[in-house]
DNA sequence: AGGATTATTATGTGCAGACATATTAATTTC
DNA sequence: GAAATTAATATGTCTGCACATAATAATCCT
């Protein structure tokens, strides 16, 4: 009993999503309805309406909420829970689960694109294209086999980095900024990959191709296939 | 020339966030070096300190800044880009791809978990559990099989729900909301589920298993595969 | 010199007030 | 009665100020 002279006195507006949250739960507040506005919250919550406002944006953020002006603020019906998939950083990801990480260039070279990573990269046809091939392994097991095309017109400085030590990725997430970019995740069978990923050809891998964009140039084109046994976790 | 007045006169934070976003990009601010405080930005900026505050918040958790106070504010080195994966709602993901969605239940009954299941789900053993399998149709073509595991200790109205014309999902989402929950994506064989999918055993297939909990209490365990030509996008 | 104590500083957050903006509701006009 | 105008309202955001908090830097004491 000491100090609870100015700190206390005032409602933090995490406090606020919380309890917020927990009436959205309990459905005090019925889905699809609209709660009380920001102003008659604050009056209840005794604090600023700033800070009713920082509450509720964080809980429309998090897809709890529909917020309009002059409409009111609602409670969503089907909460569009979101679950955020950071980029993989392999050899991060790798370490953090406490294994030891090793990458292996397999192959580099000036190259020519097939046409689906031409169509991809929206290439004229007239592009320099960098393709490297590398193998990135967990405790000495493979662990993924990656398969690149770099726009030389976009990202030139690559062409002279030495990437036996470094890998593509991670000097490109350094010195490549992007603006925009896509990923996409299917089901496929190994292949000729099974090879370096020590399984049978026919064995069912997963695939991830990502591509980046600075504004309206493509960056990379990149085809990541991971080990039959690796499985992609997410909190929600 | 006409409402220059007041509106103008003060600086929005989605300019400064997108001005300071332009200067990490231009390496203006070099990865890892500390950027200017508050103060001074706003100065620059000749806005108020709250406005700068709101932009670099914004810029932080988007992954490019680094934020501590006293310490001050630094560019990320390696900019931890996330993509956000909204949980998938069926129905809106194939309506919205321009299909006829159809769903069909295929077995509903109290069943006893696999070990596995049991594992997930962290489950004692006295629990009764309803399962539910069901697919999914894109325009009459198989899109995606459920296996489904409902804790009905944990949500016991839906026992009594018609799961015919509601998927289990779609009623979960709305009437169960959970606190926290995982996913995990893998390819495996469809085996028996080609039958469904309208492929081969063989044939390699997306998985994706969610468990999601309401606190300590599990909620639901689902295992969905999706047809071999599916593949999960996103954008970055 | 080493360790504990005391400033100092940058970010984090709260408040009250003001105006902006998007919508919806009410009202007027034809 | 339909269309156009006007009013009302809830959220969005900016300002200026104050104090809280975490972490570093400086200082003091032995």
């Amino acid at each position: 009993m000491s100090k609870e002279g100015k700190a206390d006195s005032s409602v933090s507006w995490q406090s606020i999503r919380d309890t917020m949250m927990a009436r959205i739960r309990a459905q005090d507040y019925a889905p699809g309805e609209l709660i009380p506005n920001e102003v008659d919250l604050a009056a209840e919550f005794g604090c600023a309406r700033a800070t009713v406002n920082r509450a509720l944006r964080d809980l429309a953020t998090s897809g709890f909420l529909d917020r309009r002006r002059k409409a009111g603020t609602r409670v969503r019906e089907a909460p569009r829970r979101k679950a955020t998939l950071a980029i993989p950083l392999t050899r991060a990801d790798v370490i953090a689960s406490g294994a030891r990480y090793e990458y292996r260039l397999l192959e580099r070279k000036l190259d020519t694109p097939p046409p689906l990573v031409r169509e991809h990269l929206k290439l004229s046809g007239s592009e320099r294209l960098l393709r490297v091939q590398s193998l990135h392994l967990a405790d000495d097991v493979p662990h993924m086999f990656e398969d690149r095309w770099i726009v030389l017109d976009t990202v030139p400085d690559i062409e002279d980095v030495d990437l036996t030590e470094t890998s593509a990725n991670e000097w490109l997430v350094r010195q490549a900024p992007y603006t925009h970019g896509t990923m996409e995740f299917f089901a496929e069978t190994a292949g000729a990959r099974g090879q370096h990923l020590v399984c049978a050809p026919d064995d069912p891998v997963m695939t991830m191709i990502r591509v980046t964009w600075l504004e309206a140039a493509p960056i990379t084109l990149v085809q990541q296939s991971y080990s039959p046994s690796h499985r992609m976790r997410l909190d929600l």
